[in-house]
DNA sequence: ATGGTGGCGCGGCCA
């Protein structure tokens, strides 16, 4: 069994107690972290290594920040998209073992319309271009991490409320069905086809004791690793917590 | 339509 998991900790410096007891909870062998918002200067990695996993990290001041904590040595580390000039910290690659995988924080957008929402198009167009190459290079590779987009409105509390907007406009998912098409799936889908399961709640509203949450947070796994993928679980319980993210964590398993 | 909350860092931006 082979355990994977991606989670937006919105922080790691606030949330690094609840990702120890997290990982010594589930053992996963990967761990993706986003929004980490901590330079590399100043990671904690010493707390890491010291709960048994190795990590890659790129970080910046304030804002986004990605690392990958893995039970083996992750190697082959990419920082950028090809074609995207960009100081913002949002891709990390790595390979462990026989995987080659991509951890995303897919930008926000801000507003249908604004510079940011341009951004974000452009961004997942260059992002389909790289894996649609990176196929051809690892067949067995694993996309995953804050897409930032609801893939339908099964994924979304109220659709009515959300058409239109950030995060569920129709440019963002179709940008996010045309990377499906190079050759991912959405593991989730594998397994349960029903509306309602998410994996962010505003903070705002008491949104998450309402359940009023989007699915955000993905798995995307190549052909040839769908055949293997045993289960595909949200786990709801960090969330919850004193203190919470507003994302939490989903895990894939082999 | 607005503003609700949280993180960073200390005013206002971003999500």
């Amino acid at each position: 069994m082979f355990k994977i998991a991606t989670w937006n900790v919105n922080s790691l410096r606030v949330r690094l107690p609840q990702v120890l007891d997290w990982v010594a909870k589930h053992k996963p062998d990967v761990l993706a972290l986003q929004e980490t918002k901590v330079t590399d200067d100043k990671f904690p990695g010493l707390e890491i290594e010291a709960a048994g996993y190795k990590v890659v990290y790129s970080g910046q001041k304030t804002y986004n920040g990605v690392a990958v904590l893995s039970r083996e040595k992750a190697c082959d580390i990419v920082t950028d998209l090809p074609g995207i000039d960009d100081p913002q910290r949002r891709v990390l690659g790595v390979t462990v073992g026989d995987l080659r995988i991509l951890n995303l924080y897919v930008p926000n957008g801000s507003e249908v319309d604004s510079d940011k929402y341009k951004y974000k198009l452009d961004w997942l167009e260059k992002l389909q271009a790289y894996v649609k190459q990176q196929l051809s290079v690892y067949p067995k590779l694993i996309v995953l991490g804050d897409f930032n987009i609801a893939p339908d409105d099964r994924d979304v509390y109220d659709p009515k409320v959300w058409a239109g907007h950030i995060l569920v406009s129709e440019p963002e998912r179709e940008a996010l069905r045309k990377l499906l098409k190079v050759g991912l799936t959405d593991s989730f889908r594998l397994f349960n086809d029903e509306a309602g399961h998410y994996s962010w709640w505003d903070y705002r509203m008491a949104a998450f004791p309402r359940d009023r949450g989007l699915r955000l947070d993905l798995i995307l796994v190549s052909e040839v690793l769908v055949k293997q993928v045993k289960k595909v679980v949200i786990d709801k319980e960090p969330r919850g917590l004193d203190r919470p993210s507003d994302h939490t964590p989903v895990v894939i398993e082999f």
